[in-house]
DNA sequence: AACCAAGTATCGCTGTACGATACATTCGTA
DNA sequence: TACGAATGTATCGTACAGCGATACTTGGTT
């Protein structure tokens, strides 16, 4: 059996909160360190590494993914080498999905656009350092496993993270920029924080945002920003196609308008 | 703003479990139970609405909602209005898929028999009575919110159920059949247990399943089932279409084939 | 056959989480 | 503008839920 690598670029929320809070449950943080264990799992977790990831002594993992287990978050793996996560977290997957307003008035924005493009298109939304892709609308190629509900990519070095960026003070860019771990991702990804100062401003000026190849060889992807009542940039629009297909400008040109337009609709409500 | 309804006809496993089982952490029980309250709704939750569905105090609602607001499980909506599901959950919603094997086995095939049928195509797995929508490769016209990962549907009355039910023995569609709660969701669907066991000897005898209209109006879909290496169903392969563009016989003829193919490649490894 | 690691079971003590209640704040209505 | 209802927030003493050390069972590997 074969399993899929992480392969996850973008750092996941601080899990740093804690202490001594007396409203906070600790069992409960106990049961979602075990679920996030398998963040960076490619493979089924024993009970010791769910241990060993978690945090927590063999004891408290065995009790917490027996719980876990009766109530169908956590099974065990079809040949019976370790753990996985169990079916029911897709029920949760659901009614965030329905549940979140931005999604629902995206929605029928993004099938839209999708058809006018044939280009894949996605939606994200900002959580913190990074953009965690909520609707992804594939085009003909791309393999599954790199477009994911749940993926999620880092603000600094992606078009969406730009366009989210764009609309926001100097000073808060300043701090993402400051507080990512910047690596690169691939060769050309952006690290130098003048440098994505600069990609930042021009999307300011542009109304989008563009990135070549900086999460992945021969992709080039547009986006453009979602936002609040008030401003606030909550997530953003992307459009991804393939370098072997297209020359930066022509896609700008051709498809910048479009991902403005779709942006425009679901902004104003 | 406009909230999605909930429009959930499969029925959420029984978490009837618990008792006094030593291992088993009622904590987490309670946290899960919270986050399950979503299920039933159509809007943001208030406090005292997640206690009632819930089944626990207000006292209680509050730790284990103040604790899940911490980790990004939940938050508070936009308006400032109620909570719903935090952004976390699709941090789950990966890994789950990634690290499902017959996710990962089933995706390039189904892809390619997206490009293949241009109809939408959809995998889903068993989870008791129910069918869950793992991944859905949408095609042009559907609306989003009818195409989520993690819907789920009924097995008794619907393609991919029938497909399933017809690699078990007798007893167990028997099982299955009474243990439903079988509504007639649309006018069309099939809630007489003899005319299901009909329609899954149907299938067994053509190798798919077909439903026309069962769970919605207007649509048809065939299905294949997809199985373990011992015969147990472990889920179903569905395309489906529109009846205002096709009629049943045409959609077979051409379908049925390539749908047996697909879970045919993912069935021997 | 012998070993090692994974999963399962047991148990007494302690500190966590329970739930009642009281407070604060925001909303809709008169 | 004042009122009342409902929502979210804070506090506190007590009981029992969950903690963690340890010992047992099982199954796969060398």
């Amino acid at each position: 059996m074969r399993y899929i690598q992480k392969a996850e670029y973008g750092v996941p929320p601080s899990t740093s909160i804690d202490e001594s809070d007396p409203l906070f449950v600790q069992a409960i943080a106990r049961a979602m360190q075990v679920l996030s264990a398998f963040h960076a799992a490619g493979k089924p977790l024993t009970l010791n590494e769910i241990a060993a990831a978690g945090g927590l002594g063999k004891s408290g993992a065995q009790r917490v993914v027996h719980t876990l287990r009766q109530l169908g978050y956590v099974e065990r793996d079809a040949d019976d080498r370790g753990y996985v996560p169990g079916i029911r977290i897709l029920d949760h997957t659901r009614d965030y999905l329905r549940l979140n307003p931005l999604v629902a008035r995206a929605s029928p924005v993004l099938m839209e656009l999708r058809r006018t493009v044939r280009e894949r298109v996605d939606l994200s939304l900002r959580d913190g350092l990074r953009l965690v892709y909520a609707a992804r609308l594939q085009s003909k190629r791309e393999t599954f496993f790199a477009t994911l509900v749940g993926q999620s990519v880092p603000i600094y070095c992606t078009s969406g993270g730009r366009a989210v960026m764009a609309h926001m003070s100097d000073a808060e860019v300043d701090e993402i920029i400051e507080r990512s771990e910047r690596r690169e991702i691939t060769p050309k990804t952006i690290t130098d924080p003048g440098a994505i100062r600069a990609k930042v401003q021009e999307a300011r000026e542009n109304g989008y945002a563009l990135a070549l190849e900086e999460i992945l060889q021969g992709e080039i992807a547009i986006a453009t920003a979602l936002v609040a009542p008030d401003g606030t940039p909550l997530g953003a629009i992307h459009i991804a196609g393939s370098l072997s297909e297209w020359d930066a400008e022509t896609f700008c040109r051709r498809f910048a308008p479009l991902a403005g337009e779709a942006a425009g609709a679901i902004n104003r409500f």
